[in-house]
DNA sequence: TGTACATCAGTGAACGCGCGTTCACTGATGTAC
DNA sequence: TGTACATCAGTGAACGCGCGTTCACTGATGTAC
């Protein structure tokens, strides 16, 4: 997928050039985990890691591009949020099952990249488009699923007619990275992780089938 | 409430700079919906509003206060959210309109001060203590509305004593901001609000009262 | 194994832009008599 | 009604900081023979 790495004037990275460039990388991860992204400088990332501005800038064209390196890759590990969801059962006990992974596999992986989705999110709702597709594709892959589900359910007879089966994933996708964005909000206002995961898995129960869930 | 009017260096306005200064506002709410929120410059809401910047720092400490100030209005305007819930019934059709008028309130509400909101979202997720409270402000009321049902359904055996008020209202009135903030994003994508509205009003009502309408 | 040369990698220091902010000043409005 | 003075309001122009970015250079590593 990545092909070569180079830098900017278009020489082709050696191992010594490499390790220094995905230095950078890491070093920019964990500061956007402590300071907010416009505070992030090109210096500072440079210092941390040990190097100087200037050897920044062959390896990235700018701050926000080392940003969407980091972000990217964040997305392609998210593409597996879905597997939980294949060739899954939403009648009975296992569609309670299913309800639950999804949601512990969603907050989990907002977890895990908590402060690269933050930037992700912000960059998106400023409207910047590269941001945005990237969202797009963490969210989409989940919201796609869940539509088919829908509609299956609904084919097969158990799920109403009427109701539109991409609105209902997409706000409950919505509803579900909302809340994972503001897990420390909800903890901090007295709601616990223990209590949130299975009033969210029932929500996307209630959703997705219909009824309540068969525990 | 709000006090007299003074600028910057303690004087007490007149007419005249009271004038001035909501200009300024109204100029920077405006410029809001057009560009990013880092990419204001003081320089640029002086000048659309006809006036220099040497007269913004007469009336504002910089431009996040002028925001902030914007935001403070809106937040109040907000509280009305509630009112659409007060002393309703949640039981049979009247539970059915009431989760579609708040929905319809929301929506709506989000719609009107897009921008803003939108400035207020950012702030909040980077960290900013002042935006966060005022996100809240909107926020908890409705919150505290629903948490306030859920338990009162609870205590009459209509609802699950194991669901968590809390977690429930919390989450639903996530999604319902969520929702909102991307209203764009799922017309894009090709659900249409005729769709959104009643989906999210279902999901509400499915939410709080953990069964389905009677419509 | 040693030497010479090519290329890779890294950097100190400075340049310069953009913008926030302020200063010293001018003009407008209000008021007292 | 007119005049003088106080206060309100507004501003052009410049200062200066912070930082992104680059340049000309040094040092490290690899390779050919």
């Amino acid at each position: 997928m990545t092909g070569q790495v180079r830098t900017v004037d278009g020489r082709v990275a050696g191992r010594r050039g490499q390790a220094t460039r995905q230095k950078l990388l890491d070093c920019l991860s964990e500061m956007l985990s402590s300071s907010p992204y416009r505070d992030v400088k090109v210096i500072d990332v440079a210092r941390k890691a040990g190097t100087s501005p200037a050897t920044f800038y062959q390896y990235f064209p700018d701050v926000e591009g080392a940003v969407l390196e980091i972000a990217e890759q964040m997305a392609a590990d998210g593409a597996g949020l879905t597997d939980v969801l294949a060739n899954r059962s939403w009648v009975g006990k296992s569609g309670w099952q299913a309800a639950q992974d999804l949601v512990d596999g969603f907050l989990d992986f907002w977890r895990r990249n908590e402060a690269i989705l933050r930037v992700v999110d912000l960059g998106a709702a400023e409207g910047d488009k590269r941001f945005y597709k990237i969202r797009m594709k963490i969210l989409n892959s989940v919201t796609n699923s869940l539509t088919d589900t829908v509609k299956e359910l609904q084919s097969k007879g158990k799920v109403d007619k009427e109701v539109s089966a991409a609105a209902m994933a997409g706000s409950l996708v919505a509803m579900l990275a909302a809340v994972a964005s503001h897990q420390k909000g909800f903890q901090t206002w007295g709601v616990k992780q223990a209590e949130l995961k299975p009033n969210l898995a029932l929500l996307v129960h209630l959703g997705i089938t219909g009824r309540k869930p068969t525990k």
